[in-house]
DNA sequence: ACTTCTTTGAGACTCAATCTCAATAGGGAA
DNA sequence: TTCCCTATTGAGATTGAGTCTCAAAGAAGT
């Protein structure tokens, strides 16, 4: 299927052997739209018989996110968070601090104008964070 | 000083005691308009004789975050930065990737738009979190 | 099947940050 | 000022995400 193409070609980009390991990381991550960290990943496979170290996980993590088929995020509470980032349109994230529940938007006059801002300072932008924290109105929500 | 003020105020109310070591490091984040981790200060404060320990910095510092006298920043880097919050109109940062200069910025519009955006989508903001990630065009720059 | 070189896994290690607990020091009362 | 009570401090242990080490296992070309 699609998703090992993808990941036989940047590991031969990148001088790397392919091995059930590495697709199996790669599946994980695909195969969920929840945004885990490691070590949920290294226990969905663990649960579903796979055996791999953590160890790999990372590994394999490092190399997906170098080559932007992994995404990383950093929200603020100590482990990094991966989505998939092949095929998805960009978009930054905004998270409940009472339920973390996540939702992601997407504004083209934000990206728009950050760019030109960092372009009248004498940067050009590689990669931007831009996560709006608060409280979300849903139901189950311990917020009430 | 207002300094000296300020804090005794935030440490009545969160009922602890006023010491020199938490006016230290409150005095040596006022003190510099770079972005320090707690490392930069512990070691600022023990060059200038002061005694402190690493416990007393981080300890102090979480009281001052949260009584927003101070604002913790990550910048991806593994450490937590932190600034004086104090009469500082609020701003988000652009960061060089290779020489880690430090750009601060602030848009009303997209300060509007994202509270709209996150108001839309049922989340009342209480924080957020811009950064920008790119290369700076300074002479200096090990970019070149 | 053979050889070579990469990858893997278990556990050691790193590093920022937090925790522990005995010794120290605010600060109100007298 | 001194006493007393309780919070704070400091040194070092601990935590936890993430990285490193190195012997054993495995990919891939010949």
């Amino acid at each position: 299927m699609h998703n090992i193409d993808t990941l036989k070609q940047i590991l031969h980009k990148e001088n790397l052997r392919y091995t059930q390991q590495r697709q199996e990381v790669w599946d994980e991550i695909c195969a969920s739209d929840k945004h885990q960290d490691a070590e949920n990943i290294y226990n969905s496979l663990r649960k579903r018989q796979i055996n791999v170290s953590r160890a790999t996980v990372y590994r394999t993590i490092q190399v997906l996110v170098k080559n932007t088929l992994v995404r990383r995020l950093n929200l603020d509470d100590g482990r990094s968070r991966f989505e998939n980032e092949i095929g998805i349109e960009h978009h930054d994230h905004i998270v409940c601090l009472n339920c973390r529940k996540i939702i992601e938007f997407m504004d083209e006059t934000i990206e728009k104008r950050q760019t030109r801002i960092a372009k009248e300072q004498g940067f050009e932008i590689v990669r931007h964070v831009h996560q709006l924290f608060g409280r979300c109105l849903d139901e189950k929500c311990p917020n009430k």
